[in-house]
DNA sequence: CATGAATGAGGATTCATTCAT
DNA sequence: GATGAATGAATCCTCATTCAT
């Protein structure tokens, strides 16, 4: 028992300094990006020494990567989060105002755009954006179907995804414009977005 | 006179000489960001020396900011064609494969993400976008009161801003899902694409 | 009672885990040389954790040295055997196949390299090889001389030091043969080495 | 004329910068090691600082192969010399006391030492090292055939070769010697040589 | 104007060593 | 005894920037 509470807490251990880096990371890569963050800058915000880390993560690279991963899984809870709904699609726009405010909210959409930045360019963090893209689209997919099924409306493949993929791209979009036009107006938008997103799940 | 010329050719000079820099830059820029690039890469892919490139620029994020500026044009570039049709809106549902097509180009957005990222960290470059922005938006916003106008729609301030920012969202966000999605249908998202930019230019 | 025998197994249980240790050492310091090797290479191979092993060794360096003192004793051995022999100057002759072979075995002689490349920067190394060095040139000066006034030939101190040296260089430079020139052909070897030998034993 | 002067200054300068740095890297690796020395002592010692030396040499590791591949040439040059000598078999015994001065220098041969430890870990290194002795090897055997030929010697191709590297491994094992019998007797040990040579060279 | 040699600060990473448990 | 987490100095290497020519 000794033993095994041993190395149990060795492996929470291990798996909190993982968190603590990370979380460390989080911010320096806010502040600075992926590459303007040095392993001395994040080893100071992680507490931690800078070799130590290395007991962790492989390289840097390693970390933006497991960074990465811990991220993509943000839309994916949103999806869960939907798919428990009773109505999914009119809950879409019901939260509409919700899901504006939070896209617009920059601490929350820095990181993405490091994210994918980096991904144009490194084919590791492409791989893995893509595959986090591909199950939030699945996930999504089924929601709109079944959704447009009980409203007796047409279900065919191409449409379902491509409405998926520009309701994303609005969704996504958003934190450019917060980026872009700081000043703009919350309630005017979301406002603007039930209009162009209503036709995507009804029409 | 011949004051005159040489100080003119000189002039001329410097600016292609500026000009012959941005573009070295936007080929290396593409290929490895803003900060993966080296300025021995630029040097070489301008075919001019490290060392003279510093006499047309302070610096790599003066380079930087140079080349932001220049790639700010693109937006206002395409509301300036629009302003010339007879009727901007319609036009703008016309040309909507148009704009799809080229909005999924990895080629044409892999720059901009890197420039919005650079954004979301370097206040310099924010205000730059910004400005490059808000002239954009003005010239949409006119675009639409005028299209408004005309057909007898409301024109309040608040509801032009916000559904010009939406636009502009759906606009920006579509390359991301092509960052994502790589292999998403063209024709089929346009569809869904004028779905939802309908109700925003009539609704 | 119980003291002494806690004692002596204390004492037994340090000796061979310092034995344990240099083992391990043997092995990574062949694949990697002494200063390719490190801590954690070598506490792996020892299975015993890195940090315990300064409870045996105060530093790096003293593994080291351990470790050479411990190689040190492979001249001497031969030494050893010889001097048992009926006529230890013929016995030489007799196995040079076999020394030769043994030269030429480059797992053999991958650590001496090692040693002697160390012992020529570092004057602590250097020190234990020239006293191990001495010692075994001091046995095989008497194995020479014994041989030598049984036979009726000159034994005078120049002349004997100085064919032990000549002697012994041939079997060390040997080695560098077989690493310099990994095809060579043994048994002619031996038959030149033999041709060299027998003038400095017997001439 | 100009462009060509220039020209070949900026080569001259490049293969004079590439000395200074082997030269540098010499005294470092004799007093450290190659592992021993750092970049940094070897910039300091170069009068050069350490990023420059990199538009030099690719890499650290680079250096090394370099200086082993001007260090190569040291026996190659005593073959040279031989070749030129009417009676070059005779002049080698005669020659000895010189050949074993310098086989007994130790400045001379540290860092022999240091490349042979370098080379039976190192694959790239021990390449060099094979080729140089090939050549060499291949010299002294054409000088030894000629020499034997005409005092009406058998000149096999096995007696020849193993011959030819008993005779090296004699000139390699005697650094080994002096390493680690600093006091021995020169004039000594360069007769018992010569008894051992002379045999290899016309028995 | 134009070069590219030269700098040196700063980057990621490794590793001998220590120490709380 | 034994562990391995933790340190931090040191290493190799890169790169923006300067300056003599």
């Amino acid at each position: 028992m000794s033993f095994c509470g041993k190395k149990h807490s060795d492996q929470e251990r291990a798996s909190s300094r993982r968190k603590q880096v990370l979380d460390a990371a989080e911010c320096c890569f806010g502040r600075s990006g992926f590459h303007g963050a040095s392993m001395a800058e994040i080893s100071k915000a992680a507490g931690m020494s800078a070799g130590h880390i290395y007991n962790y993560f492989d390289s840097k690279d390693d970390i933006i990567a497991a960074f990465v991963q811990q991220n993509m899984d943000r839309v994916s809870a949103i999806m869960r989060d939907l798919e428990q709904q009773d109505d999914p699609l009119q809950a879409v726009l019901d939260a509409i105002e919700d899901h504006v405010r939070e896209a617009l909210d920059p601490c929350i959409w820095k990181l993405p755009l490091e994210i994918y930045a980096e991904a144009s360019r490194n084919p590791k963090i492409a791989q893995l954006v893509q595959q986090a893209d591909q199950h939030s689209r699945a996930q999504f997919v089924a929601i709109l179907k079944a959704g447009r099924e009980a409203r007796g409306l047409a279900t065919d493949g191409a449409i379902l995804d491509s409405r998926c993929d520009v309701l994303i791209a609005i969704f996504e979009g958003l934190p450019l414009r917060a980026l872009h036009h700081p000043s703009l107006n919350e309630a005017a938008v979301a406002a603007a977005v039930r209009l162009a997103v209503a036709p995507l799940l009804f029409g």
